[in-house]
DNA sequence: GTATATCATACCATATTAGTATGAATTTTG
DNA sequence: CAAAATTCATACTAATATGGTATGATATAC
């Protein structure tokens, strides 16, 4: 609980690696998913999503492949969690008011919001860009 | 991801239920499972772990129950959370280095030590004694 | 036209989480 | 003392989420 998937790592470290790539040049999927030691198939079910969503792009056929659709800067690891996993809440009484029926009289409710509060702001704040900084220290 | 558990939701609930208690008095594992709907065998293994972490101790025999060791004030949702699931990692490898081959090289490793920090600082920072507070606004 | 990519959909395996079953031990109360 | 209500301990089962595979179609460079 309150943990971060394999899904959204991979993710993470695939477009951590695209936006490395030089201007006009591609990543493929199974290169990516060779040099980090991922399952090829399952790293293109996830790069589906990010594509879905906007942030990647992909080139077909030989010596194609992916590249950002956004500068490092406009990507959040928010972005890339509500991308994978398609929204965010900390329990799912705050994403569906009706997941709860003592939702009205629940004391612990308020506290919920606030947590998730919290760490919206916290996975908002870091973008590819700053982990590229972070990196280089 | 990034959620919060039913057990932790349970456990929560049962420990306000208990701060709200007056002294000597003692709250029963059945009757708060009835009064919020949880499973009674499910909540009472739950507090099984509460009670192995010092939170609750237990008085035995008919109208016997639970009571809290600590004051609201020392209660915190880190507490509950580690007491429940064992300690609290992002990712495996920020708790057990061996847990990930690549760590060393790992781009992202920093990052995720830093969201730990935000999110752990987060949930250390609410207490039971805040809970009873927002709820009375 | 062949090799190398993406694209789409469906399926399967494993791990985690939630919940159940059973019975023993302890204490109050009539 | 007997019965009821409680905790305590352990093991099992069910449901859900996550991670991973399989297969085949489509597009493009050479």
């Amino acid at each position: 609980m309150l943990q971060i998937s394999k899904q959204v790592d991979y993710a993470v470290q695939f477009l951590l690696s695209l936006s490395h790539m030089k201007e006009g040049s591609y990543l493929s999927a199974r290169e990516c998913a060779e040099s980090h030691g991922f399952s090829f198939l399952f790293l293109q079910k996830i790069i589906t999503k990010l594509r879905h969503s906007g942030l990647v792009a992909a080139k077909k056929g030989v010596s194609g492949g992916y590249y950002l659709c956004k500068t490092p800067e406009q990507i959040s690891l928010k972005s890339i969690v509500e991308s994978l996993e398609g929204g965010y809440a900390v329990v799912p009484c705050l994403q569906q008011i009706s997941a709860c029926k003592i939702a009205t009289k629940c004391k612990a409710l308020s506290l919920y919001a606030v947590i998730q509060q919290d760490i919206s702001a916290t996975i908002e704040k870091y973008t590819l860009a700053h982990m590229n900084s972070m990196m280089s220290k």
